[in-house]
DNA sequence: TGAAAATAATACCGTTCGGTATACTTTTGT
DNA sequence: ACAAAAGTATACCGAACGGTATTATTTTCA
C-alpha cells in the first residue's frame, strides 16, 4: 500500500462521517480540510473533485454497514435468524460500528434523488444488491423447507428493507425508541410469517 | 389579505418545490429570486431569513400533502377505505399535486435530523401528528367492529408510515415502480389484516 | 545516497454565498 | 387626494465557496 493509498484511504474514512451527517450539499472542503488536518491542495493531490470523495464516502459507509451484517450473519445457521439479524442489527445500532449520522442508503437516496445523478446511480445500485441478498436468503429458506413455499421472496425483500429505513427516518427525527421498537415487531412478525 | 401575507404566501408557494428537492443546504437564495422573479431585497423584506423561508416552505408541502389525504378520505364512510386512501394516493402520487421532490416529512427528516433543529423539530412534530391521526382511525375502526379487537393501532400506525416511506425513497432512488407496488401490497394486507 | 518522481502545502483565483443599508415605488387609510 | 406606512429594488458588504498553479517537501528506488 503505497503513501498515496494510505492518504487516500485516510481522507475517505475521515470525510465519510460528515458527508453522512452534513449532507453532500452540507459539507465544505473546508469541512474536510479540518477533519483530516490536511489542506486543499492534498486533497486535490489525491481526489479529482469533491464529488470523487463524495462517492468514494458513500461506497465506504455503505460496505462498512454490509460488513456489520455479514458478521453477525455468519453467526447463525438459520435463514430465520440470518434474516432477524436485520431486526438485531438495526433495533441496537449502537451497539455495532454503525457508520455516524445513520443509515447511508437512507441519507444518501433522499438528497441524491434530485440533485446527484452518479450518487443516485449508486444508491441505487445498492438497494437492489440488498433486495437480491435478502431475496436470495428466502428462497433458501424456502428449499430447506424453513419457510412455506407460498412466501413471496421479492416481496418480502423489499418490505424488509421499507420497514427498516422507514423506522430509522422515523426515529432519527422524533428521537422516540419505542416508535423503532413497535415498527421492529412488525418485521419479526413478517419474518415469522415466512414460516 | 395584504399585499405582504399575498406577497409572503407567493414566495412560499414558488420556493417551497426548490427546497423539497434541493433540500435546505442545497437552496440559495439565488434559486428563491429566480423561482419568484423577486430581488433579495424583497424576500428579506417579508422574511428575515432563509431558515424562517425554509420552515414555512415545510409547512406549506406538508399542509399540501394533508390537504390531498383529507380530500380523498372524505369520500370513504368505512374506515378501512379511509386507511387505504394511504396506498392509493402514495401509489399514484402523480395523480393528485403532490409536491414535487416526493415526501416532504422524508426529504426533510433525512436532512435535518443532524443539521437543523427547527426543522427537525417540526417534522417530529408532523410524524407524531399523523401517526396519531392513524391510530385513531384504526381504534374508530375496532369500536366500530370493523377491525378485530386485538388491532394494535400505535404499531399499525407506525408500520404503515414507515413502509410509506421506505416505499417512496426505494421508488425514486431505484426508478423500479414495481418495488413500490410490492411494498403498497404490503400495506394492503397490514389494513385488511386489521379485520 | 542522491536524483527523479510523487505528494503535500501555500497562496491565490473568480464566483457565489447569506445578508443589509439605502433609495425608490406602491399601498393604505384618512 | 395625499401623507404616512409598507413593500420593493439597487447596490453593495465580508465571508465562504470549490478549485488550481506554483512552490516546497517527502518518498521512492536505482
Amino acid at each position: 500500500m503505497s503513501k498515496a493509498e494510505k492518504t487516500k484511504a485516510f481522507i475517505i474514512e475521515k470525510t465519510a462521517p460528515i458527508f453522512n451527517t452534513k449532507g453532500y450539499a452540507g459539507t465544505s472542503l473546508t469541512d474536510m480540510t479540518e477533519a483530516t488536518g490536511l489542506t486543499k491542495g492534498s486533497i486535490y493531490g489525491n481526489f479529482d473533485n469533491k464529488d470523487e470523495v463524495a462517492l468514494a464516502a458513500f461506497e465506504h459507509n455503505r460496505a462498512q454497514v454490509e460488513q456489520i451484517i455479514r458478521g453477525e450473519m455468519s453467526k447463525h445457521e438459520k435463514v430465520k435468524d440470518q434474516l432477524m439479524v436485520y431486526v438485531h442489527v438495526y433495533k441496537d445500532f449502537l451497539k455495532h460500528p454503525f457508520p455516524e449520522g445513520g443509515c447511508p442508503l437512507l441519507n444518501t437516496a433522499t438528497e441524491a434523488d434530485d440533485t446527484h445523478p452518479a450518487l443516485k446511480e449508486k444508491v441505487s445500485a445498492a438497494i437492489t444488491h440488498w433486495k437480491n441478498r435478502i431475496a436470495a436468503l428466502i428462497k433458501k429458506g424456502i428449499d430447506n423447507k424453513e419457510f412455506s413455499s407460498t412466501a413471496d421472496p421479492e416481496q418480502t425483500a423489499l418490505t424488509i428493507i421499507a420497514l427498516l429505513e422507514g423506522a430509522i427516518m422515523i426515529t432519527k427525527v422524533t428521537g422516540k425508541i419505542n416508535y423503532r421498537n413497535a415498527i421492529m415487531q412488525s418485521v419479526e412478525k413478517l419474518i415469522n410469517d415466512l414460516e
